[in-house]
Formats: C-alpha cells, structure tokens, sequence
DNA sequence: AGTAAATTAATTGTGTACAACTTAATTTTT
DNA sequence: AAAAATTAAGTTGTACACAATTAATTTACT
C-alpha cells in the first residue's frame, strides 16, 4: 500500500526529525557549554536547580520527576557533579532512602555565567526567537495532547 | 536581569522540550519495536535500507550522512543488525576503505511488518496526524535555515 | 506490634552517542 | 614515483539512557 511506504520513510516521520533535532541541539549547546565544564544533561540538571533559591533540597525523584529522568541515569551524573563540586549530595536522616540534593557555592556560582548560554546560542546560529517560540509551544501542546 | 532568568528556566527552553520529546517518542516506539526485536536507533537505519531496492548498497558513511551519526555509533550498531542477520556487511573490493551495507533476506522481510508500526503509533498515542506533520515541517524547516 | 506493600536510590547490563585517535587504503601533489 | 593529504571504517574512553533488579526503609494494615 502506498501509503503505508510514504509513513515508512525517514524523513516522513516526526521520531527521526526530533532525534536528529535533539543531537544538533545538544552539539550547538556544546561549545558554549565547555566554559562550564558541564555536559548537556549536566546543564540540564543545573538549570533546575538554579530556578530555585540556594539552599533549597531536591530528591533525585523530584529532579526525575522534572527532567523524566530515573535514578539510573541520575544518580552516576549527580556523583560527577558531585565530584565537580557544583552540588552537594547528602542522604536524609529523616527518610533516610532519600537523598537531598543542592547547589554547592561553586555550582550557585556558575548561575551567572550560564545566563548568557541562551542568548549566546540563539545569536551563534541565527535561530529566530519567535519561530523558537512556536517550535517549542507546538511541541509542547502535542506531547501535552496525547495521553502518556 | 529578568529577560536572563526567563531564558533560563527549563521549561523555556526549546532544549529540554526536544531533549524530552525526543526520548519519549523512543518509549512509545519500544513495544512495537520489540516484536521487530529492534531498538529505536537500529529501525532508523533499517528505515533507510528499506526505502531501497533489496540489491542497494550503502557505504558505513552514506548511512551516516542520512541518519548524521558516525562510525563511532554505527560499526557497532551495524555489526549487532549483522548478527541478527538483518544486513550483510561486506568490505568492497574496489576501495578496501569502504564497506557495503545492504539487507539481507530476513531484513527485507521484516519489511511488511514494520510498515505497521507507524499508523499503530499514531493510532496507540492519539496523536492526530496532521498536528504531526506541522510540527514535523515546523522542525526541519527551523534547521534548515539555520546553517549547520 | 508485626507483617505485607510501597517507596527510594543504587546497581547491573545493554545499547547508543560522540570526541579523539588509529590504521589502512586511496588520491593528490610535487 | 615518492611524499603528503585525504578518506573510510574501526577503536577507545567517557557519558548518557533505561530496563530490570536489589537493598534499605517507611507506610499501611490486620
């Protein structure tokens, strides 16, 4: 059936688009991410935790939770910012399954330079704000859309 | 500055939305993939030979111009696919850099069954296939003109 | 109270991604 | 033709992703 060939092909399909976007995306953060010393999902990870104030304390599932993450992808990144000094990584006594996650002054310190990271990117490679914008609602919506 | 902190938030950021997106379109993609015993990256490249006559050749770097991934991520990829004799890989005797990449008999068959896969996605997920294909079109075009 | 069920991180194993490098083969220069 | 540059695929090392499992702890329930 014809149809069902034209829904098979590559570049018909919204999956690999969103792959392949995503890549680029990661590799057009690297370069203004290396000052930082940090990965992409690293940044990620920073930028949750700079939205809120300094001493405030996530689990690894509350960070999970935000990026759709699990712990066995979160804890070995946790311990290398750890091991980066950026974050603290301190287990609960109250529940003492958890682990309670920080800002280190070091990590608090880097919110500075890391503001200019967006901007940077949309001026390096000539993406317009607005049709940013669009992408990212359209995204959003559909994904919101959907029951999963 | 306020403008800053905004760009900063993770949910502003076209990164994470595409980051996320694409990870989950990997998930919902898993349970009809299993029965193909396929993962997400390895039906992309089959995707690609399937939309060539059974005979067709590619070299380890058309697939790679396609798909934009390396040698780094396809050798071992492509060596998995030949173990499941999906493939033949077959260095070429003109030019003993290269080495041929085509389907193999049970590759080719398996065909018929991934054809399935796309409308079941559309169809398990509710998605409407024409919010699909704005978004799909909003994507490439975005990177498109963008020049990277 | 005492046990079953649920929760939380961590661990294990497989499979990408990709930078940097290596090796071998081919092409271009000189 | 020999040297230099280029190309193709593979290798190595690091860092995700994630399914499945484990271990420790807490909560719920009888």
């Amino acid at each position: 059936m014809a149809k069902a060939n034209e829904l098979l092909k590559l570049d018909n399909q919204l999956c690999f688009q969103l792959y392949s976007a995503s890549r680029l995306m990661t590799k057009l953060y690297q370069p203004l991410l290396k000052p930082l010393d940090l990965t992409y999902p690293q940044y990620l990870v920073m930028l949750v935790l700079w939205e809120e104030q300094m001493g405030h304390k996530f689990t690894v599932t509350n960070l999970g939770q935000r990026l759709k993450l699990d712990s066995g992808t979160l804890t070995p990144l946790l311990k290398r910012l750890e091991s980066k000094h950026l974050i603290k990584r301190q287990r609960s006594s109250e529940d003492e399954r958890q682990v309670w996650i920080r800002l280190a002054p070091l990590g608090d310190s880097l919110k500075s330079q890391a503001k200019r990271v967006p901007e940077k990117l949309l001026c390096e490679t000539g993406i317009k704000e607005q049709d940013l914008n669009t992408t990212r609602e359209l995204l959003k919506s559909l994904f919101d859309k959907a029951d999963f």
